[in-house]
DNA sequence: AAGTTTGTTGATTGACGAGTCAATAAACTT
DNA sequence: AAGTTTATTGACTCGTCAATCAACAAACTT
């Protein structure tokens, strides 16, 4: 009964799966069995549409960044002045969608990954680079632009990490908070 | 011909072995053969100091905190009034003994391994909350002192995880500036 | 109708690795 | 000297899991 045109379904539910059983068991260390499994389909058809694991994750991690780079850009287009995108980037990076326990947890995955395997480090990169700049073009017109911009991205990072291990529900809004006072103290100086 | 009182210098060995070996594979996928290897004894010896692979992590883990905490503390003892206390936990947490490559490394596991193992967990729960309270302690006379302390708590995370990704040498010095100038700004502020 | 492509899975392979065990030996104890 | 404790390892067990394969079925192609 094979309808056609499975493939992008099946993968889009195995990337999905794959997002949920890491938060879920809290580490890499996930079977594809049991990911096929969340997706409803067996180990091997995973295996007949992703190469390897390893691709898997890397076509979960790029899902989850590109999500969150949908959400910035769509913040952006709506702000008007360097002040008003900085408060959007900062409050796309902590909204439900991306601050979600799933998607931190992958996150943090993805982190350990990054270290041992090129390929995801490399796509780290790519948005870590693709913050930094974007945060650098808000703060252009401020003398420590850069330097700001740096211990931003530092403690959005650090945000991330301090919510995987919090119990209790996710509270984006206090993470905002927090990045907030930091701006506003390093912008109202001088 | 053995010598007898082997146990503690074993378990030393092991657990710098745990802690170079997680640093050099980047993650937690170490065999208890190659910890053992590079602490140059069987693995069976390993299991036998050591019950498991977990308790030997979990042991690396305390071995890192501890020597931070120690290193903490000697650095409060010489500080004076509440602001030196505050840079002196600030440059403790990253001098070259714990800011280097291996450690920084092994945190970052650690971290996902607080994810899934309720003793890791606990054991990081005691960290952050010393730091927490110590950070407090030095903030008392500032309104948004809790605040301000769990900002930096974030940000002396976030600076951790960057340093992972980074390639090149560590450079604690930065990382110090960075946080130093959130303090600053954050202190500066009325 | 015959052939090809796409979807799908149960069963199997092959490797790897945590933990155990039996055996050996040196050192202390009585 | 006999017995006990501590150190040490090679060999083995047992489970797990990524990846492959053979086989079947439905849908398109010619």
């Amino acid at each position: 009964m094979p309808k056609l045109g499975m493939q992008p379904i099946r993968k889009q539910a195995l990337v999905n799966a794959t997002i949920v059983e890491i938060g879920r068991v809290g580490s890499l260390d996930v079977t594809v069995s049991q990911i096929a499994k969340r997706a409803g389909m067996s180990s091997a058809l995973a295996h007949h549409y992703f190469g390897s694991k390893e691709d898997m994750f890397l076509a979960a991690m790029r899902h989850i960044m590109t999500l969150y780079g949908a959400e910035v850009r769509g913040a952006l287009a709506v702000a008007d002045g360097p002040d008003a995108r900085l408060r959007a980037i900062l409050r796309a990076s902590f909204s439900a969608g991306n601050f979600r326990r799933e998607a931190v947890g992958a996150w943090l995955n993805f982190w350990v990954l990054a270290q041992s395997v090129p390929a995801a480090r490399r796509l780290l990169g790519v948005y870590q680079g693709r913050l930094r700049s974007n945060l650098r073009a808000c703060l252009r017109g401020h003398a420590d632009g850069p330097a700001i911009a740096d211990g931003l991205g530092a403690l959005i990072d650090g945000l991330y990490l301090r919510e995987v291990l919090k119990d209790g529900l996710p509270d984006g809004a206090a993470a905002v908070a927090t990045a907030m006072a930091y701006l506003d103290a390093r912008l109202g100086q001088r």
